[in-house]
DNA sequence: GCCGTTTTCGGCCCGACTGTTTTCAGTCG
């Protein structure tokens, strides 16, 4: 019994180690088979039920066995069998940054350190000192290494806690003058549940002047190093970003570069080489040539392919689609013409609904779907008859409005002779995260699902919401569906729900990366409930009245 | 160990930066 994380990860220790064993390629294989399982929507159970393990990118013969074995087990005879190679410290010693599996090799072997602690003893004793190779400066970074490993806590950040981050980097970059463009790629442009670093692209002819106010910003800790294109920084909160700067003509290149994902770089790489291309991050190159690379469109039209939204470049097949020709448009912030769910602030009177229908005719949206009763937390609230009066009265000019209801998984609760609702927006309640017997929402009917998070409940949320016509709202945090289950929920026909943001503040990162998450799982207009004209918002059925 | 509109064997993306080097190895992304 094991979850795709846990192979994926039992992978990587076994890269680690044949890395410090010195095996050449074998490393590689076995991380790239790690970064698949880990991009998988589908639990690997289920794909080796319908063995079809093979089909996952860079998992061939020998990995796909040792999967099952996984997944049978919970154990696996080879991982077991290479562990005992090298002592258990070593691979602490690869998780320093600045060394790599040939010094934590040489350590083990010439020095007899097997790991964190006695490396620090070997630094303080001098031992270090006579190993050649081995300077001042280098011992002295691997010192500070050493101790920024302690404190720092490793891993990746939720990508709306990097949303803030990220503005205030760029508005500070675009506001100095110093760079011509400036854009954030990496794993936060493709909208990853969660990023590593940041990494700024800009444009400019004069890197220094940009490394010089990008280090003055006050969200910049310290600059770990910077040569003639590339800074890289920690932030004060210990975040790590990388600047690299380009001139103009290279911008679309470098874009397309530090974007990544990197299986999709080396996957673009390979077709330029069979092509007799080259492709870096300064352009794409036949011989000295260079034949592509200010915009990304045409990097990807010299390789004869379709330009990739950032959101799919993973290679999960993306490139094969780009090569038969252009990719079918994914929703776009213009397609989002209708918000299901927004709530007014608590105690809102008629002033507080004219702003928000205010705010929606300056976004133009032609309908606003507006919660006025809930009692899904368990808390009961329903709007004064004014405010629903009011929000009824202003619909008109091209703007329709709904009264909503949000209910748990128990149901609404009795109505007699109370308003009426046009739809019910169900979400589960922590105590009880499982859908609802239908029955339950029979006087109502269920527009949407929200908050059914990621766990494995969010599967029979899915089911559920198929099997009453509802949708299901996308989005970031723990308790919104991520992209993985937006991707689940679109392949089994369930549509979604992507917020626009109404009523939420301006730099507010739910509805943006709810897009972007939207996106990833390879979702069109088509399959966003919210999208396009006012009469789709009937779609799935008819409004039922209650009371 | 994986993979194939030039391949079932022989390749495996490409460059920046650092420190220690007189031309490169290691690490990183």
């Amino acid at each position: 019994m094991s979850t795709n994380a846990e192979v994926a990860e039992t992978f990587r220790e076994i890269a680690d180690v044949l890395d410090v064993l010195g095996e050449k390629f074998k490393p590689e294989a076995y991380r790239r088979a790690a970064r698949s399982i880990e991009s998988l929507t589908e639990d690997l159970r289920a794909v080796a039920a319908r063995k079809e393990l093979r089909t996952i990118p860079g998992v061939g013969e020998a990995i796909g066995e040792k999967i099952g074995e996984l997944l049978t087990t919970g154990h696996l005879e080879y991982y077991e069998r290479l562990k005992k190679e090298v002592p258990p410290g070593i691979l602490d010693l690869l998780k320093v940054p600045g060394l790599g599996p040939k010094t934590a090799r040489r350590f083990w072997l010439e020095l007899g350190v097997e790991g964190p602690a006695e490396l620090a003893s070997a630094i303080d004793t001098g031992r270090l000192a006579g190993v050649k190779g081995f300077g001042p400066k280098k011992i002295e970074q691997i010192r500070g290494a050493l101790d920024a490993a302690k404190g720092r806590p490793s891993g990746r950040l939720a990508i709306e806690h990097a949303f803030p981050i990220a503005q205030r980097l760029l508005r500070g970059l675009r506001e100095s003058g110093t760079a011509k463009e400036v854009e954030i790629a990496g794993s936060f442009r493709r909208c990853r549940e969660t990023v590593g670093d940041l990494d700024i692209l800009a444009t400019s002819s004069e890197p220094e002047r940009v490394f010089d106010t990008f280090s003055g910003l006050p969200e910049v800790g310290s600059v770990q190093l910077r040569g003639g294109t590339k800074e890289t920084v920690l932030l004060t909160n210990g975040l790590q970003v990388d600047l690299r700067v380009v001139e103009p003509e290279e911008f679309g290149a470098a874009l397309v570069y530090f974007t990544g994902s990197k299986d999709h770089n080396v996957h673009l790489r390979t077709i330029a080489r069979d092509r007799g291309l080259k492709i870096n991050e300064y352009g794409v190159f036949r011989g000295e040539e260079r034949i592509g690379g200010r915009t990304e469109a045409d990097v990807y039209a010299t390789l004869q392919l379709a330009w990739i939204p950032p959101e799919l470049r993973e290679d999960r097949g993306e490139i094969e689609s780009a090569a038969k020709g252009p990719l079918p448009p994914l929703v776009e912030p213009r397609d989002l013409l209708q918000e299901l769910h927004v709530h007014l602030p608590p105690k809102a009177g008629p002033k507080e609904v004219d702003r928000l229908i205010a705010e929606a005719r300056a976004r133009r949206l032609r309908y606003v779907g507006c919660v006025v009763a809930s009692s899904a937390d368990g808390g009961a609230y329903t709007a004064p008859a004014p405010v629903r009066e009011r929000l009824r009265a202003a619909a008109g000019r091209g703007l329709s409005v709904g009264l909503a209801i949000e209910v748990g998984p128990a149901g609404p609760p009795p109505n007699p002779g109370g308003p009426a609702y046009d739809y019910a927006i169900v979400r589960p309640t922590s105590g009880a995260p499982d859908p609802p017997r239908t029955a339950a929402m029979a006087p109502l009917r269920v527009g949407l699902v929200a908050h059914v998070g990621n766990g494995p409940s969010a599967r029979r949320w899915i089911d559920w919401a198929r099997s009453s016509g509802a949708a299901i709202e996308v989005g970031p945090g723990p308790d919104r569906l991520d992209s993985s289950g937006a991707r689940v929920a679109r392949e089994a026909g369930v549509p979604l729900v992507v917020p626009t943001g109404l009523g939420l503040a301006e730099d507010d990162p739910t509805a943006p990366i709810a897009l972007g998450f939207a996106r990833r799982a390879g979702a069109g207009p088509d399959a966003v409930r919210n999208s396009g004209r006012a009469e789709n918002v009937s779609r799935g059925g008819t409004p039922a009245r209650s009371g």
